[in-house]
Order: C-alpha cells, then structure tokens, then sequence
DNA sequence: TCCCTATCAATGCATCTGCATCTATATGGA
DNA sequence: TCCATATAGATGCAGATGCATTGATAGGGA
C-alpha cells in the first residue's frame, strides 16, 4: 500500500508538475486510442479502468468538455452512446505518455531488472481478482 | 496499481460492512498503541501514516471527537500537544485488526507463500522512498 | 531585546469521490 | 399490447482530499 501510494504521488506530482491532467485521464485515452475508430460504451471502460459508473461518466463529461473525446449516439441502444477519442485527444495522451513512461522508467525500471519485473508482475498476477466474499 | 486497488477496497469494503471505520484510523491507532503511555506528536504520525499534515490533523479530531485518543499539551513547546489512545481506541483497534487481519489473510495468505510474501515484501521494498527529482 | 525565519498544527475553499437515486430505454413475460 | 424488471448513463448530496494559507510558538542572529 505505500509503494503503490509513493508511485502514484510521484508520478501524479510529475504531471502536475507539468501542466497535465492525472493519470485517470491517460488511462481513458489509452483504451480509446486502443479501441479505435469503433470507440467504446461507457460501460465497457468501466471494465478497464480502475473507476466506478459515476466516475467514469463524469470523466467523459470533463474529456468531452475539452474535447479530447467525441460522444456518439449509437444506433441499436437508445440509452447508450460510444464514445471516440479526438485527435486532440490522441496529442494530449502522447504528451501525457512522455512524462508517465518516464516516471515509470524512473521509478521502476531503474530499481529493478527485466527477471524481477516479470517476478513481481507474477506475484501481483496472483492477488489480482479475488473472488468476492458474501 | 490495480492490485492494490483491488485490496484496498475488498479490505474497506469489509470493514464498511461491519460497521467500522476506514483503513486508515487503525493505522493510526496502531501507532498510537505501538507508542504506548508517551503518545507520539501528530508531526510524528505524518511520517509513519499514509496521510499529509492536514490529513492527520482532522483525523486525530475526528478520532478525539469518537473518545479514541486524547490530546495533551506538551510542556516544552507551546505549538504542539501530545496525542495517546485511550483504552476504547485500543479497543476499537482490536475490533478493526479482527477484520482487517481476517481480510489480509484472505487476501493474501491465501494466495502467496510465506517465501512468495517473502519475495514480494522484498520486491515492492526497492521500490519505496524513491528520491526527489527536482 | 527585537526580529526574521522556521516549524507545528488547524482550516477555508475548491475539487474529487462514494452512495443512492433518477431518467430513459430495453427486454421479456402475461 | 401492457407492464414489471433490467440495464445504460447522469446527477444531487454528503463526506473526503488536496492546496494554500493562517495563527501560534520556537529559535537564532544582530
């Protein structure tokens, strides 16, 4: 819990530091610029990224407002929309990617090898998903 | 990051629902009880607790608010004040470490070998503290 | 002694987050 | 067809959090 918390500080810092929006944000970006032209419903992202249904549609509305993405009405489901990412918001991950990787690259992969990357990514592996307890 | 996440909120998710409070009193009430009669100065608290100044600064008053600790001035200086757990904060921090530890256990224990924990504890430990870039 | 600066702790304000709920549409059964 | 229930997404409200600042005392040098 600390480690992740110091990295996160970190590299939230270093965004900030630069003007730029938090790693939520890339985080978005990231599985739009993945999905697309297709885009993606909201619903999907909530899978992806580590936010909950409010969370999620409130950040789109902030991405929209700036113009990073575009909402689309869909066809088939008048309830939903998919939801594209700008070119603007293509730039914006780029420039956010330049300081998280090297956040990243500072903060982890100057501490550790490829061999203990991949052994900690393992361990990690096996707490992920733990099934729910009633 | 999504791992730890995922346990803390499985881990606050569980104390939610047994009525007790956040992860974060029982760090601080451990610490309080780890320091014994003496109590610890809030400045103090700020380097063992995942929290900023401010942050312990209302989570002690919340928690003098709940008769958990007591707040003493101290005698050779005038700015700051002792802080000590009463005998119900010790008590609550029991009632706490009762689902918190059932939680790490299943969380954890389970899932990871004492030589897996072991190999983990020591992975995640070259990663903490990173220096400051300025 | 008098200040200037540093440190301890608290707090006003804006933003973020969680929770519950709401609106709107979809789906399936009587 | 009509209605009950389920799902997609948005939002009001309360509480938490981050940031900057404040108030108060300490400490050290002129």
């Amino acid at each position: 819990m600390r480690v992740s918390r110091q990295l996160v500080e970190r590299t939230e810092g270093a965004l900030k530091a630069g003007g730029l929006p938090p790693l939520a944000w890339y985080d978005v970006l990231h599985e739009l610029a993945e999905a697309g032209e297709g885009g993606l419903r909201p619903f999907e992202l909530i899978d992806r990224v580590l936010l909950a249904q409010y969370g999620v549609s409130r950040l789109l509305a902030r991405l929209e407002e700036d113009g990073l993405v575009e909402k689309l009405p869909v066809s088939d489901d008048g309830r939903g929309q998919t939801v594209r990412i700008t070119s603007s918001g293509r730039d914006m991950r780029r420039r956010i990617w330049a300081v998280y990787g090297a956040s990243i690259a500072e903060l982890m992969g100057d501490r550790l090898s490829a061999e203990d990357l991949e052994m900690l990514a393992g361990l990690l592996g096996r707490l992920r998903d733990p099934p729910v307890t009633d």
